[in-house]
DNA sequence: TAAATAGTGTCTGTGAGACACTATACA
DNA sequence: TGTATAGTGTCTCACAGACACTATTTA
């Protein structure tokens, strides 16, 4: 899921946009992220990375401008009172280019997922389901994901235990996932 | 190799930088890229890509700046009159942060190399030997490269076709390969 | 015991990585 | 005929992708 809030300031009042803000002379692009996803009622995680540089000058109607696209994990236990979530693969209308920008940077996210520990760890929970991995794998990639395939790739990650059985959606229970340590 | 040159202004003066410009309000990324590669006196080639963006403040001593880096690939018969060429894996000393531009961005390269065809294709000439290819592959990467796998790499590439032989560094003459069309 | 959900076994092909061996040209 | 450079054959291992089969639970 990706976060939008609603814009109260033109333009795009009352359109759902991606948190952001004009970066400050000085300031480290995390430090504006930072700021960016207060908007939301959040706080930057410490699970982030830089994804690309979006330059279109008519992407804003104010007049041209970068955006450096970044992702951050937010859990379920963070407040994010203002956020409105949206499937990453469907995020719907969204201010200015974000709609693109979010089509754009799930390939790149996609490439994390099961590689990049840290990304991984943040988007799944403490606990999962293989059913959870398997909803997760196919919001990013867009396409069918085989349970065969992901159980065994799961299996190989350093640091990931088999911890028995959780809550799944139909009658049998699947596979509970657990990271090891804090 | 990299394509740096002698600066001219303070702050560097003399010393060997990465070109690069000031982007202008409503510039395009690469349309910056077009003026700063004029330091070179060269012009700005269709291959070419986003890298990341370097945001640390105190990069420049004129103040805060965000670079975003972009790579693109001068052929041998392109004119580049003011280029300081060095090698990507001991680019030397550099003004501003730029050798840690050079070390952060090799790997991102090296990742384009044999799969993306088109940086392939202007990095590689139209025609190129075995050895040149090894030679490339150990700048990228860093590391030794395998001459018979990358023989058999070369050879999956599509629109890459064994040509006889050329001329190599000693008596066996290395393979060459050459782009079909142009 | 049927149906829905979930997991496992296994086969294929591909590709990385590595090693030993062979080939070519020159001195 | 020895030596330096270059290419080839082949082996192992890991992994992606796919399919069929089995297992678990509820109704």
């Amino acid at each position: 899921m990706v976060a939008a809030y609603d814009r109260d300031t033109e333009p795009f009042v009352g359109v759902p946009a991606l948190p952001g803000v004009v970066v400050r002379s000085g300031e480290r692009i995390f430090e504006a992220a930072a700021r960016a996803i207060g908007k939301i009622g959040a706080q930057l995680p410490a699970d982030r990375g830089q994804l690309r540089t979006f330059d279109e000058p008519s992407r804003d109607p104010r007049g041209p401008s970068l955006s450096i696209a970044v992702w951050a994990i937010l859990g379920p236990t963070d407040p994010a009172e203002a956020a409105i979530w949206r499937p990453v693969d469907a995020p719907g209308h969204l201010a200015f280019d974000h709609a693109r920008i979010v089509a754009d940077c799930r390939p790149l996210l996609a490439d994390h997922l099961w590689r990049d520990a840290a990304f991984t760890r943040a988007l799944t929970r403490p606990e999962f389901t293989g059913t959870d991995a398997v909803a997760i794998a196919e919001q990013l990639t867009g396409g069918p994901v085989h349970r065969a395939n992901l159980n065994r790739e799961l299996a190989r990650i350093p640091g990931l235990a088999d911890a028995g059985t959780g809550v799944g959606l139909g009658p049998r229970p699947p596979k509970l996932w657990r990271w090891e340590q804090g």
